[in-house]
DNA sequence: AGTAATATGTTGCATTAAGATACAATTATG
DNA sequence: CATAATTGTATCTTAATGCAACATATTACT
């Protein structure tokens, strides 16, 4: 409705034009000059001009065939000298402020992780000024100034509420109230690029869209499950924010019982719930969450009791919420996911209990590589941003 | 994540600043071209070009000025020749195909109705090429041969699941399944034009959000409440679908009650329901809902009690899809809508109390003109499509 | 009233990027 | 070994925007 309204020129055509190449190469990895221009429906001509520039500047490259001699091309004709991104080219951070330690990710142009730091943090102890401080620090300390120099942006996940200009409102769970990081951030760093925060749940939302290209079609919905229960939502492949960065927020739906009685996702699904249910039934003091799933594994009676208890409270909720965003699929992600191959007809079936039958269900998938948590998607974010047309690669006009 | 692959050449540049002057026209009405080349970021003489080939095409004027001399321009300089759209210019028909009646609606470059009929029709009973062709029928006869060459789209609105190509899945109030809706109304049509189908909350959260810019912004929430219970959502102005076309269909979410007695919301606070409820407490038979209006307006303690629980419920549901996709604001329509303003604190203490004190609420606003139901928003749908790259302007180029 | 200031619309020219075409280079096929 | 197919590049054409200048129309100021 509204946005096709600013117009573009010359310059801003080719710019437009690199970017949409950088992000094919992105996307498929190595492409020659013809792919390229067949996907981006160019002449050939124009793609290697683009290349050329695109080159020049030093974000593509010619893959130097390390295979001697690759046969059986299969298809007549030159073969085409395959380009990929330059990954060195420029750096990404990600950090995740968390309650209990700060995750610091390094992502190239390529978008692949080439560092990781993570570090104990007592989250509420420490006011947002200190502890974006001590992040930036935990990021940059021992980044050689080439690396400082090639840095493009800086990410930054917090579990809170934010407002569309990057204020925080509220992070209960750290004791902040209307902060504004991104300034704080920006005074903090030693190099003026630039600062994007999102709420963590829609930052690791972010991220697993970036790891599975599959998941940006469509809807997606990402359901975190630790201690807590987060979620974030992906719309074509662009993140559903809301009016307050929550949008998928689903921790604190209400699951059944009358008012007064009600008790929110979280209390059922979340990890610490599950551990106490655990302990209660089982004698030992300390069992693990592994020793849970071992458990229902072997079908233990209270185990499974409890798990089914887990797969009815989680079935519901996401009918509930399938009825709102009506998703194609559905990623688990978190430490507590990996109860759901365990449980996997259950769940189904509590969520097809929660629907008229000729309500269409979405595909469940199983998140298993959440190692980064969002720290990764918050480094995400900003590589997004740089193959954008808002990209800082482009200051210096009208 | 993945639209901006295609590029732009010279030909297509045009082609989007058209589409955005004629954008930008229709929001605001009457542009000089030295505002529009402000809007739309472009040098005057581009302005201007793109202008006269608009004015060639006869899409757009310079409005003759009907105000003698209008004085206090409060502004030094030469003034500008306002420009309009040529409302005649071209035509779109909307159509609803309701369980009890066809609507049909005209609107014009400028996105005005022009012409509306309805007339009552018994869904069920017809198979979905008979519809079709009834109502197609009844929206162009009587059509001069002159506007039906100025026709340039047809939407369609019906109650039912959508795939993404146009075919119904199911609906189940009319009893249709798998009917490809596009395909029988091109064959139908007796000229050559785009024909769009959608579901009917949908559609009519797009004309909603068609008359009120403002809704455009954010996310919102349409709620249509009559018999039935349903909904659209809007998100930056564009329609959030779902997989199945029925993101926003609230009617069915379940409203507490544990399994097997659960609740859901269209069987709570829709119009049947109500009416059941009051009529089992006033002795009177046929009492209508207006008489219900007025006994809670009196505080009748029976009426008053039924809204209080019309409230509740609804409140509950609209906190937990709140939970999903964070509002920026709620729309209610439909006539069940007019109990809202009686109500209106209740229910937003109701929503409040189904929600941590921290989560921030959405506005609430009543939608009064929902006058041509669905089928405006039909009309819109293809409207909106021809100010759109998609246009059909501009067959037969790379 | 008369002049300066300001804003609009138009015109001609420069810039820029993409398209078209042709051609050399490189590979598979028969 | 000739032919077909495909790639990458160079040259020229086309088209759209930007820029600067100018005539025009209106307000503001002296």
């Amino acid at each position: 409705m509204n946005d096709p309204i600013v117009a573009s020129s010359p310059k801003k055509i080719r710019q437009n034009n690199e970017i949409a190449a950088l992000r094919a190469l992105h996307r498929a990895g190595r492409l020659s000059r013809a792919d390229l221009a067949r996907i981006m429906k160019l002449n050939r001509s124009s793609s290697g001009h683009i290349i050329a520039e695109l080159t020049a500047d030093g974000l593509v490259r010619e893959v130097e065939e390390e295979e001697p001699v690759r046969k059986s091309h299969a298809r007549a004709g030159r073969p085409g000298v395959l380009l990929e991104l330059v990954p060195q080219a420029v750096l990404f951070v990600g950090i995740e402020i968390g309650v209990e330690h700060i995750t610091c990710v390094e992502i190239d142009l390529a978008g692949t992780v080439v560092n990781v730091k993570t570090e104990p943090f007592d989250g509420p102890q420490h006011n947002a000024e200190k502890a974006i401080r001590h992040a930036i620090d935990l990021s940059l300390s021992g980044m050689p100034k080439d690396s400082l120099r090639r840095l493009e942006g800086v990410g930054i996940s917090t579990p809170s509420q934010l407002s569309r200009d990057g204020t925080i409102h509220l992070a209960p769970l750290l004791g902040w109230k209307n902060v504004n990081l991104v300034e704080l951030a920006r005074n903090e760093l030693p190099v003026k690029v630039p600062v994007m925060v999102e709420n963590d749940a829609n930052a690791f939302a972010i991220g697993a869209g970036y790891s599975g290209p599959e998941l940006n079609e469509g809807v997606t919905l990402f359901v975190v499950m630790e201690s807590g229960v987060g979620g974030g939502i992906l719309v074509e492949g662009r993140l559903l924010r809301g009016a307050h960065g929550l949008a998928g927020e689903i921790g604190h739906m209400y699951i059944g019982g009358e008012a007064g009685s009600e008790q929110n996702l979280e209390q059922i699904v979340g990890l610490s719930s599950i551990l106490s249910s655990y302990r209660a039934v089982t004698d030992r003091r300390g069992t693990s969450f592994d020793d849970f799933l071992a458990d229902v594994r072997d079908r233990a009676p209270d185990a499974v009791s409890i798990a089914e208890n887990w797969a009815k409270a989680l079935g519901y909720a996401l009918a509930q919420i399938c009825r709102v965003i009506d998703a194609d699929r559905i990623v688990l992600g978190g430490s507590v996911a990996k109860l759901y191959p365990l449980v996997a007809a259950r769940l189904t079936a509590h969520m097809k209990s929660a629907q008229e039958p000729s309500f269409p269900l979405p595909t469940l998938l199983l998140n298993r590589e959440a190692i980064y948590g969002s720290a990764f998607g918050a480094a995400c974010m900003v590589h997004q941003r740089y193959l954008s047309p808002e990209s800082n690669r482009f200051v210096g006009d009208a």
